[in-house]
DNA sequence: CTGAAAGCGCTAACAC
DNA sequence: GTGTTAGCGCTTTCAG
């Protein structure tokens, strides 16, 4: 009998427990005693018994591990979209913050499909023990299939004590900006909000409070909503300067639609920034190989990471949760030359 | 005796199937078929029993659930790096076939440590039922870990039939553009390779063997490894350079440290492609963001994603696995503008 | 339609 | 050192 499972065979059941210790000639726990590195056993027995494990292919169920001794956590991890940098820093850093505590991350990608984060749910919901990420349904449709589970939201403000959230603060940073922009002798100043519900978004408060206060034109021709893509960004630009040709500056709901607008501003033939400034938020580390580097009010995906993380480990425990003040990141503007 | 959770004490226990059964008066078998949406149960009971749940916050074990409809799979995807586009593409398509079949994906981090590639192995181990990914390790260390688990590595050759492999073939594509480069007078090519082990990388190889083919000048001092990063391929380039200043075209290791080979030639005063060609590895979409948009022989993958998971798919029913022939993702040239 | 019994695969107690 | 006895929480027979 060769070592490598039985595999000629046409019959498929993985070996249990009980079939190592048939095969070894032990019980059942002298099996569980040497595969778990016990103490209380005898060299030989235990050489034996590993042997036979091997020979018959032999792992332990993580169910029925599981069961027994309650430990090992996994949260569930939701993205609108792996592939756009925006979520896949915050996904680094959640899966950076799991590790340090032995979570398991189990991670799905809604594809940016609302659809998607109601089947997610159910599907996730007997597969972890807490979920974190954006979500754009309604908080009930969410309720309704997370079965109470605790589920933390990333980026969007709750309105019942039912979901926590990291809320993201960049109304200081926006107002750097802004007001760096307009020390540079900027007055038209336009922004490429995102193009979906809930409109507006807070960036475009933010951005909104930050040109009243300094005594800028001020009227929704100055905001056109924009796909979250490169392409978007640069279409959105396009629609904003055909309104407003006099325009010499602009901030962009995030990096990836700013990365769009500075691509537009090189085919129009506007040098950046002296023809036109471009300021994004996110302050990804994709956006210092375009050139010029972008600069953007971004905010520490690492601590929004932990943050997160944190937060769910209070859930789960029953420990005093953070509380929607502490849950906050702050974003700060980053210059790299763009604007 | 009751012992059950009072909910109100500083106690967290959660709440049992037997709890609700209790707490609804009726067996667990009734709240088993209510949770369940089984057919044979009564209106009014079935609501009974839902009311009776939600008040005590239950929700079933996956663990006693998995144990005994043994039908949920899991798999591990190992990753270097996540904020690496070059893992996200990747780890963004094994995610989409994943769940094609209703896998869940646990996603792990080796932090472009090897030696965590061991330890994420153990974790792993007891967690899921097969593992893809970037493995650098040797595999007798990994087998060790792995305790007979499916293994399928992404980009690695593997020298037993204990693993298998996607393996990405660039040869053809490498020729492409090398015949490229050389159609368009270009004559001094180099190459910035990466700069660990195993070298030379079989993207070296390929190099070496499109260059030979048309009798140009070849020897190591043609090629610099570089870090896998946008500074990497930019100092990569600068000693290159320094080596070779006659260089009039190169090709990289991968896209990441073409965008720093291109970042290089901005600041040196050189115009992509009239002064210097570029070339990368990878076609990733990061690419089309640069200026000029870089050229790249580039992998579907899409496709190998789903070669991935369908492996694990075999190799987990123990069907007929796909054959090392089969298991192979070509790259192509796609012109992009720097090269 | 509902309940009683049995067992999924494993480990934590306690025996010996 | 090793085996025996009990469950972990759930779903599946099979009776009623």
């Amino acid at each position: 009998m060769a070592a490598s499972g039985i595999g000629s065979g046409t019959e498929r059941r993985r070996a249990t427990i009980h079939d190592v210790a048939r095969s070894a000639g032990v019980s059942r726990q002298t099996v569980s005693r040497a595969l778990n590195d016990k103490a209380e056993i005898d060299g030989a027995t235990k050489q034996r018994v590993l042997d036979a494990a091997r020979a018959l292919d032999y792992r332990p169920s993580r169910f029925a591990r599981g069961l027994v001794r309650q430990d090992t956590t996994s949260i569930g991890l939701v993205i609108p979209d792996l592939r756009n940098p925006v979520f896949t820093e915050v996904a680094s850093s959640a899966l950076e913050a799991a590790r340090g505590r032995d979570w398991h991350v189990v991670i799905y990608d809604t594809q940016d499909n609302p659809e998607q984060e109601l089947s997610t749910m159910r599907v996730i919901g007997s597969q972890v023990d807490a979920i974190v990420g954006y979500f754009r349904q309604p908080e009930e449709e969410l309720d309704r299939y997370a079965a109470g589970m605790p589920v933390v939201f990333i980026d969007r403000e709750p309105h019942s004590t039912r979901f926590s959230a990291i809320r993201i603060d960049g109304e200081a940073g926006v107002r750097e900006a802004i007001a760096h922009l307009v020390s540079a002798g900027h007055h038209r100043i336009g922004m490429l909000d995102h193009n979906r519900r809930p409109e507006p978004s807070d960036r475009r408060r933010w951005f909104a409070a930050a040109t009243a206060a300094h005594g800028l034109e001020q009227d929704a021709s100055w905001v056109v909503g924009a796909d979250q893509s490169v392409e978007g960004g640069e279409r959105a630009l396009g629609r904003l300067r055909a309104a407003h040709p006099e325009l010499t500056a602009v901030f962009t709901f995030n990096d990836i639609i700013a990365i769009g607008a500075i691509r537009h501003a090189r085919v129009a033939g506007l040098r950046v920034p002296a023809d036109l400034a471009v300021i994004g938020f996110d302050g990804l580390e994709l956006g210092s190989i375009v050139e010029p580097p972008l600069s953007s009010v971004g905010i520490d995906t690492r601590r929004l990471g932990e943050l997160a993380i944190e937060q769910i480990a209070r859930l789960l425990t029953g420990a005093e949760p953070l509380r929607p003040a502490e849950l906050v990141v702050r974003a700060a503007l980053r210059l790299r030359g763009s604007g």
